[in-house]
DNA sequence: TCTCTTTTACTGCCCTGTGCAGTATCTAGA
DNA sequence: TCTAGATACTGCACAGGGCAGTAAAAGAGA
């Protein structure tokens, strides 16, 4: 006997990717549409899930297309816009996510490459890098700050300050770091003869300290 | 007079990608196989510049087309292999590149956006996660001591110790923050009666420590 | 000696994500 | 009224990731 030819089922939406989740997160809290959602992006999520404005145009479509968000056609005048909003399968969804062991952490770092090949080029060369690092982390450093005041006076979700709190605490520590470290490596580099000679400089000195744990 | 036709140039080779540049800097090391490179930017380059060993079987093609490297054939057996190497195209394209401003750095951290959401499920939710976030950092420190000890001992590149050295303390540096900071969240987690009611903690206490800088 | 596992050495394919250009409309201010 | 900036998207080319697949060499153990 033949074997019967599968039911015609629809195609299955694939699981939501971690910028999926992100968004159904931010449906969560309450409805947006696609320009609101890519701002408010930029606000909060850049720090721990950077994604271009270009990506959130086409994930809620996804959602939606998996049940997982419900799309409503609204218009400003003559112009469309969509509004997106979650729905009970989004939360669930949502809910069950938050039990999946997350992604490890990763860094893009491009100036600590420039660092670690800083022999291919002049003390001078590594020294504007090691200052731009530090201008960097400076920068972050002041928006942390103007974030914490922005929720101290006039929070867009008060009832979420706690996690906004844990949160900016772990980006300040962060940047702290980086600046820290920043500071130090600038004064090792000036004991430094060149780029590839660290002169009296003795390496084993600062791996001891690392090897100690 | 009709406009000549162009002269027939070869496709302007894109300039290299900062993964170009990161394998262009190796390459200034010593000559690799595309194996061997793999291999190498899992074990230094990772922490700051991380790829997979997919794009790193394609890049060296990029960079030869653009004379800045050199492959030769070789074989082991019967079996081809591709051996790359630097040329003084490629040492001044490294050189030149160190004096462009780097990209911003970026992270993604998926277990920072599941703390952020967790008023979606449950504060044991949140509190495996945070612990996921703390074992995660430790590991990455004891691959921190690993290496500091094999630089002490063994290093590969003994006359570039220097840039391992600062290299290595600022992972230490970063992994410190982040452990410290899951030690502390947990701790605060502790006092909050759900991942929505922080109860009487008070999350002004924290913006206001985050606010003086 | 034979077998099995691990290491070496790649390629193809599909998917996610980025950057940029392009197309409109709406709003607020000079 | 004119213009700049904000709103609301789409298309396209390219960088990069993950996984499956292929195959030969080297080493380990029976």
């Amino acid at each position: 006997m033949p074997a019967s030819s599968p039911p015609p089922s629809p195609p299955p939406s694939p699981p939501p990717s971690t910028t999926g989740h992100a968004i159904l997160g931010l449906l969560g809290l309450r409805s947006w549409t696609t320009y609101e959602l890519a701002k408010q992006v930029q606000r909060s999520l850049r720090w721990f899930w950077p994604r271009a404005e270009r990506k959130l145009y086409d994930e809620p479509k996804r959602l939606v297309s998996a049940g997982l968000a419900h799309a409503s056609q609204e218009s400003t005048g003559k112009r469309p816009r969509t509004v997106y909003s979650t729905t009970d399968a989004g939360r669930a969804a949502l809910r069950d996510w938050l039990d999946e062991p997350p992604a490890p952490r990763t860094t893009e770092f491009e100036a600590m490459v420039k660092v670690f090949f800083a022999d291919a080029g002049t003390l001078d060369q590594l020294r504007t890098t090691l200052e731009r690092i530090a201008t960097e982390a400076e920068e972050r450093l002041a928006e942390v700050t103007e974030l914490a005041e922005i929720w101290l006076a006039e929070p867009a979700f008060p009832e979420r300050a706690h996690l906004g709190a844990i949160g900016l605490a772990l980006v300040k520590g962060q940047e702290e770091a980086v600046l820290q470290w920043a500071t130090w490596a600038r004064g090792q580099v000036d004991e430094w003869a060149a780029t590839d000679d660290p002169g009296h400089w003795d390496p084993d000195v600062v791996f001891r300290r690392l090897a100690r744990g």
